[in-house]
DNA sequence: GCCGTTTTCGGCCCGACTGTTTTCAGTCG
């Protein structure tokens, strides 16, 4: 079993613990314990029971739990807890804004055990009328019910791209053809995805739901195919399939129609004709080919979903977009220092054999008490090792950055003496999501307007699926980091993506510069820049205008000039 | 349930905010 699988197992052991009322000393073990295991960077597989008991937080008893996991994929107190909890119950931990104190209430109280019960026991009022609730609980119930239901069957990009390159191989490999590729959603590179659509070419169109059928983790809806479609799910994500058999002429045709959102297909590409209308018209060997005969530059996928792109080609302006090759270095991480898993060390060193030139180190300020952040006297321990590491790993480098916490009036947890010490200062807000659009965007503006802020983290602290993002104003938010030159975060961990790719060209009309910041808490966390680059892309980003891949020299200066501006202006 | 002893019991991480209260419990990060 997987390190984070047995992590999500303990975590819900803690969450029907509290759902049961346990021992909240109990309860704190294991939350600690699962705080201390998500630092373990060895596969906890490999471990005996006698070496579990030595992990910090981990005594004979979570020892043995962790073993039996890895044995029978549970254990008995785990299973005790889930059979004495309706499944509709253990659902509603999910949901945002309610813990599970109040689902006891809401369960026991009412008899609510499904996600159905729940919603009908909102509109009806009788969640107000409980005793500790009232109307607003209520309403962020409801909220948070729908947001879960139009959640449903929808994935995460990062969910879904290796599988689907893996099917795509699959296809190509027995029906002996590389006419077979990834279209829709996936190809476009959208951070959710709800279907993953293939295009086929088969020699035979009979082959492909033989060798479909040979994948176990593929469920079939025979209702719903045709003998031209297959679909049906990918039932470990659950996420739609739809496999479309073409000859063999028409796969380009088939390739760029499902590749694009309708709002491409549907723009004019000179004063009367639309995409769709020519790619009906003929037969074409490539897509470069449709394009050209539209009389455009060829067009990357992840630019198709009309919004720009059309007038971009059309003038000749269509942008050099980023790779995963132009990254010079990784801003924001974290370390040991904080609650990343892998020390400075560590992190530098896995950097610095990625191949990449520099690394910014920007664990959590002191105000993230929850995330172990860092006070004063720490933030001075962590200079002096990178100080070392510096002198032993030049040419590489290591900026000293932090994580600064936006507190609820806009400043930064740290006075302008720790603020100076930092080469640059990643801005982020943490606590008190919560927030009407005025009041978060006025917090913002605070930060921004820091002489001390390098770069604006996460912007809408969205997680993707799970809780949107509080409301901003985005062209106040991005206008004020043009004036003030704040760099803009996109942040490529795949459930944030946040900035929204949405708002990357109205950035870049602006001269906002942007950083592809992977927020990684481990080494691994360092290739969720991919997914960044990605959603880059789509918003149309350059290598010149991303932060992070300009070279060492040029970062350096940046931070330094701008660290000069800023104590000129606190004095 | 874990830890660290004043070493087999007793104590056990924060701070802010919200929504509900009318002094505080629940939730979040």
């Amino acid at each position: 079993m997987k390190n984070k699988e047995i992590i999500r197992s303990f975590r819900l052991a803690v969450s029907l613990l509290e759902l049961h009322d346990e021992n909240p000393f109990k309860i704190r073990t294991y939350s600690n314990a699962v705080a201390n295991l998500e630092r373990v960077d060895v596969p906890l597989e490999s471990l005996q029971i006698s070496d579990l008991e030595h992990l910090e937080g981990i005594g004979k008893s979570i020892a043995s739990k962790i073993f039996e996991l890895n044995q029978t994929g549970s254990f008995p107190e785990l299973d005790a807890l889930l059979a004495a909890t309706p499944p509709g119950v253990v659902d509603m931990l999910r949901i945002k804004g309610i813990g599970p104190k109040k689902i006891r209430v809401i369960w026991k109280e009412l008899g609510v055990e499904t996600a159905e019960d729940l919603l009908q026991a909102c509109e009806n009022n009788q969640i107000a009328a409980l005793k500790g609730f009232g109307s607003k609980t209520q309403e962020t119930i409801k909220n948070g019910l729908l947001y879960s239901e139009s959640s449903k069957g929808k994935v995460h990009y990062a969910t879904v791209e290796k599988y689907s390159n893996e099917l795509v191989s699959f296809l190509q490999t027995n029906l002996q053809t590389n006419l077979v590729a990834v279209a829709g959603e996936v190809r476009r590179r959208l951070e959710i995805i709800e279907t993953m659509l293939f295009i086929a070419a088969p020699p035979d169109p009979l082959q492909v739901p033989v060798l479909l059928q040979q994948r176990p983790e593929l469920q079939f809806d025979e209702v719903k195919s045709g003998p031209f479609v297959w679909r049906g799910q990918e039932t470990q994500t659950g996420v739609r399939v739809e496999v479309k058999i073409v000859a063999a002429d028409s796969f380009y045709n088939a390739l760029f129609q499902y590749t694009g959102a309708a709002a491409h297909l549907n723009s004019l590409y000179n004063d009367t004709d639309c995409l769709l209308q020519l790619v009906n018209q003929q037969k074409f060997a490539s897509e470069e080919e449709i394009y050209q005969q539209a009389g455009l530059p060829y067009i990357q996928p992840e630019l198709r979903e009309g919004r720009q792109e059309i007038a971009w080609a059309r003038e000749n302006q269509l942008p050099d977009l980023i790779t995963d090759e132009d990254l010079q270095g990784i801003l924001h991480n974290h370390t040991t220092y904080s609650d990343g898993a892998h020390t400075l060390a560590t992190m530098a060193t896995y950097c610095r054999d990625q191949g990449y030139h520099y690394l910014g180190i920007c664990d959590h300020s002191k105000a993230a008490f929850y995330a172990n952040g860092l006070v004063e006297h720490r933030v001075k321990e962590q200079h002096r090792e990178i100080d070392e590491l510096n002198q032993k790993m030049s040419p590489f480098r290591i900026f000293k950055g932090i994580e600064a916490d936006i507190l609820a009036d806009g400043s930064l947890d740290y006075n302008d003496d720790v603020l100076r010490t930092f080469d640059f200062v990643v801005a982020s807000i943490h606590s008190n999501l919560k927030m009407e659009e005025k009041k978060a965007t006025e917090r913002l503006l605070g930060a921004i307007q820091n002489p001390f802020t390098t770069i604006l983290g996460h912007p809408t602290g969205r997680l993707l699926l799970q809780r949107e993002g509080y409301p901003i104003d985005y062209k106040t938010v991005i206008d004020a980091c043009a004036f003030y030159k704040v760099i803009v975060e996109i942040n490529a961990n795949p459930w944030r993506l946040d900035l929204d790719w949405r708002w990357v060209d109205y950035a870049l009309s602006q001269g906002v510069l942007l950083s592809i910041n992977p927020d990684a808490h481990s080494t691994g966390g360092y290739h969720d820049m991919h997914y960044g680059v990605q959603v880059a892309r789509k918003g149309g980003l350059t290598k010149e205008m991303t932060f992070n891949a300009w070279p060492l020299e040029k970062v350096t200066n940046y931070f330094e000039e701008r660290r000069i501006k800023a104590l000129a202006e606190v004095k």
